[in-house]
RNA sequence: GGGCGCGUAGCUCAGCGGGAGAGCGCUUGACUCACAUUCAAGAGGUCGCAGGUUCGAACCCUGCCGUGCCCA
């Protein structure tokens, strides 16, 4: 069997993809198991894959793969997200070319070419994930629109209207003039901007004199309805009450007291816009003032604007601060800084404005969902999330679920066009149930995408029906996700189960960061820094690019996008190929017997004794989440400790240099298999290519059991002798490198110990120190050092390496007085540690013991230092 | 204004109560029969600053400085 000694990923992947889509091994059904279940937060349908779903995907694989390895009915749930706004605006653009709008083709045309544009896209983002290797249930893929879920939404949106907790009503709400809907209160980014303050003079109605009103929308004045003070501000007290003529308009408006007024701001006297300002809504209300909306579904200016109307809300404001300055009623302008909201989709300024929207009464279902993180029915991961997720739970203002927009689950809500009943309805209304009137019409807008998003876990395994799937898999395991939608998505999933299911939709949720870019800077399209996943796993694997998004990263940090690490990710995989081409070009006529345990070296007991270390460690960080830490671990062991020592300790055995060959095999073998089965979750499929390669039960690694640890694999002698004679054997090799020897060049070297243990030890492994270190050991009880010698300490070991020739003895005294003055300092502190009565009194009996040996072994080394400066002293 | 995170080797980041770690980069040597996507060796750090708790602090507490994010 020869294989290439270059691993390349693209081949490989497909094919294994392929064999487990096929084979149905992602594919569950409930059953007598405990079931292990993660639904995948929908990427929206006509997206592409982006490096923040390849982390996202990544870690859920990695879970699903080890619970389903560990014996769990693992169902991980696919599916996507119509994604309402993001999806219509794409269709739009693309009529937009044609020289169409969206209203030339009519509501049911339009529909059928965003279905059309779903059909032509819709598999992308699946393929893609497919390519990362997500061991996702392909069988069960839902989608936001399809029959199942939208029974669910409209269920849901009645059960909760008919409970009073969705209501209709005219409310100041974000509007985007882009995208021509209203957003909900966090579709909305806050972005600080610099902008002017404009101070405007409001004459009094009595002629007594102006009041100055400071505000950074001048343009909005049109509809202001008042003017407001603070009740205790002493400078306006003789002003509330009075009327002022608002200019431009000449309509006389109070001056009005609110204690939302600061003070401290601008004059100290606003303008208040009710129609216009969610803070001046709320006056507005507090105060029963008028709403005058001035501008339209464009950001223009519209017929309460006068003079003004037709023009876009910029122009307005260029005109009106000139018009008010011809009129002498601008006092000055002033730069601030303050913050703007943005759409989060399109990036637009948005327009508070007033306008009829459906909403979600939250504060009832707000309470169960605080309720549950409190009492620890749910928890996150990492914990300090629960506190942003209360925080913004305390602090819940009713949700805006209505969205002028086409695309998404139509508001299953009717009206009489005869008699104005509002009639909620599971099937299509003809006529009103009131007067009988067939001019009925339904509600043209659709809900919030995250209003259906929000019924995913429970909507996906069948509610409304009461479904196998439901009461098998609900709740479901654990949600992993990003931090960025804890709000958009997980808060309302655990509002809407608790309301629906009686129950948490999950009982962890992993909250992981951001990729960023090298720079640290958020990956968007617009700076153009986005890495495309894709590609990455073209070039280097799939394997490469979920080890390094998995690898240096604790939960809920970013993480830095850097190619170097991807490469190393690369490097350790093809590291990884390289050790089990080794082993299988050993493996010539090898059928596993299993091992015998008398037959072991001590190489042999110590690699087993580190694989049960890494098994139970890999393990149980994978119990906490701690996958960057479990990876590490296996990149340790795989690299450090199995290619660098253990397989070049086997090659004396079998190149038949020396006899053991077949137990080397053996134990090659279980700690090969046993290191891919624990490595399969991160590196998919690399770890199948090699494990089928080898003798194995099963058709697929990913069905293997979960490697336990074995009692009589537990060795700590062996650990500690093993690390004694690695030390000795890296002494050696740092004398030899210090003077440059060749590596080809051999030569002798003495090791002095009266330690019979020792001594015992590093004869029986002098053929290790041969093969590791080029180096015919001679172990003596005592000896003075050579002429000409280079001088070591590993493991209370004395080590003399004669290379007359090669030593500059000058160079040499210089250099193990530094190796004193070290150890002087070790010396130093230790003492000082163990002469404090308070350690000795109050440290644990095992830490003062182990701080005792480390000063004997540091007395020992300081002698032979002392003692072979002293020889070079007199040679030189 | 409030909340949270981060500040550890040149860079990116682990470690979070008992001898400062990794990868990359750098220096030196080696194409050694699994791998030069490699091997061996090395240099490099008062663990942001100042206090405190403790026998013992990079790690826990307080304050400060710098930096990033979220909310208002």
């Amino acid at each position: 069997m020869t294989l290439p000694s270059v691993y390349s990923p693209r081949e490989v992947e497909r094919k294994w993809y392929k064999y487990w889509e096929e084979n149905g091994f992602f594919h569950t059904e409930p059953d007598q198991r405990k079931p292990f279940c993660i639904v995948m937060p929908p990427p929206n349908v006509t997206g592409q894959l982006h490096m923040g779903h390849a982390l996202d995907n990544t870690l859920q694989d990695i879970l699903t793969r080890y619970k389903r390895m560990q014996g769990f009915n693992t169902l991980w749930l696919p599916g996507t997200d119509h994604a309402g706004i993001a999806t219509q605006a794409k269709v739009e653009e693309e009529l937009r070319k044609e020289g169409l709008t969206k209203d030339d083709l009519g509501r049911e045309k339009f529909l059928e070419r965003v279905w059309a544009w779903k059909e032509k896209y819709g598999n992308r983002i699946t393929e893609q994930l497919r390519t990362l290797g997500a061991s996702c249930d392909w069988q069960r893929e839902r989608f936001t629109l399809d029959e199942g879920c939208s029974e669910a939404v409209k269920e849901v949106f009645l059960r909760l209207y008919e409970k009073g907790l969705i209501y209709r009503d005219y409310y100041i709400t974000n509007w985007c003039p882009h995208c021509k809907t209203t957003i909900s209160d966090i579709e909305v980014e806050h972005i600080e901007k610099d902008g002017k303050l404009y101070y405007i003079k409001y004459p009094l109605e009595d002629g007594s004199g102006y009041l100055t009103v400071a505000t950074t929308r001048p343009e909005t004045m049109l509809g202001d309805t008042a003017v407001a003070v603070h009740p205790e501000d002493e400078r306006y007290r003789g002003f509330i009450g009075k009327n002022v003529i608002l200019p431009l308009v000449n309509r006389p408006i109070p001056v009005i007291a609110d204690e939302y007024v600061d003070k401290e701001f601008g004059t100290g006297a606003v303008k208040i816009t009710p129609a216009h300002d969610p803070n001046d809504f709320e006056v507005g209300l507090r105060h029963k003032l008028p709403q005058v909306v001035v501008l339209d579904d464009n950001a223009v200016m519209n017929e309460n604007a006068g003079k003004y109307r037709g023009l876009d809300r910029y122009e307005a404001r260029k005109k009106i601060v000139e018009d008010l300055k011809n009129l002498g009623l601008l006092v000055k302008e002033e730069e601030i800084t303050h913050s703007v909201g943005h759409c989060y989709r399109c990036d637009t300024v948005i327009e508070p404005r007033l306008s009829k929207q459906w909403f979600v009464k939250m504060k009832p279902l707000a309470e169960p969902a605080i309720e549950a993180a409190l009492t620890g029915k749910v928890k996150f991961v990492p914990e300090r999330f629960t506190k942003i997720y209360l925080n913004w739970l305390y602090n819940i203002r009713d949700w805006c679920i209505s969205r002028q927009l086409w695309w998404g689950h139509r508001i299953p809500v009717w009206y009489c066009d005869e008699c104005g009943e509002v009639i909620p309805s599971r099937e299509e209304v003809k006529s009103c149930p009131e007067c009988q009137s067939t001019r009925v019409h339904q509600d043209p807008d659709v809900l919030d995408t995250w209003f259906s998003s929000a019924l995913w876990p429970f909507s996906t395994l069948g509610w409304p029906q009461n479904t196998e799937d439901l009461k098998y898999y609900y709740p479901t395991s654990v949600l992993v996700t990003g931090r960025d939608i804890i709000f958009f998505w997980v808060a309302r999933m655990l509002f809407m189960g608790l309301e629906f299911m009686k129950e948490v939709p999950f009982k962890e949720v992993l909250i992981h960061g951001l990729v960023l870019d090298a720079q640290g800077r958020k990956m968007s399209k617009s700076l153009g820094n986005g890495v495309d996943p894709v590609e990455v796993i073209e070039s280097h694997g799939a394997d490469s690019l979920r080890f390094m998004l998995v690898t240096g990263n604790t939960p809920g940090n970013d993480l830095r996008f850097h190619f170097e690490r991807l490469d190393g990710a690369r490097n350790f995989a093809n590291k990884l190929w390289n050790a089990s081409r080794f082993v299988l070009m050993n493996f010539e006529g090898f059928a596993p017997q299993g091992i015998k345990q008398e037959e072991l070296t001590l190489a042999d007991r110590w690699i087993l004794a580190r694989l049960n270390a890494v098994i139970s460690k890999v393990t149980s960080y994978l119990d906490e989440y701690e996958l960057g830490e479990a990876a590490r671990e296996l990149y340790e062991f795989i690299w450090d400790e199995f290619c660098d020592w253990y397989v070049e300790l086997t090659k004396p055995r079998l190149y038949g240099k020396m006899p053991g060959g077949d137990t080397a095999r053996e134990v090659l073998y279980v700690v090969l298999k046993t290191t891919l089965e624990l490595l399969h979750p991160f590196m998919p499929f690399i770890t199948e290519e090699i494990w089928q390669r080898l003798p194995h039960e099963g058709k697929t690694i990913m069905l293997a059991p979960w490697p336990k640890g074995r009692g009589d694999y537990e060795d700590p002698e062996a650990v500690k002798q093993m690390s004694s004679l690695m030390e000795v054997i890296r002494e050696i090799r740092r004398l030899r490198a210090e003077v440059n020897v060749p590596p080809g060049k051999r030569g002798e070297v003495i090791l002095v110990t009266a330690d019979q243990e020792l001594t015992r030890l590093l004869n029986e492994n002098a053929w290790a120190i041969a093969a590791l270190a080029q180096s015919e050991p001679r172990v003596v009880p005592e000896m003075e050092a050579p002429e000409g010698a280079l001088t070591g300490v590993a493991a209370g070991v004395t080590v003399y390496l004669p290379l007359k020739d090669l030593i500059d003895l000058e160079k040499e005294k210089e250099r193990l007085n530094k190796e004193l003055k070290k150890v002087l300092a070790e010396i130093e502190r230790l003492n000082q540690k163990l002469n404090n009565p308070g350690f000795l009194a109050k440290a644990p009996a095992e830490v003062v013991n182990k701080e005792r040996e480390k000063l004997t072994s540091f007395y020992r080394e300081k002698e032979i230092l002392e003692q072979r400066i002293g020889m070079l002293s007199h040679e030189l």
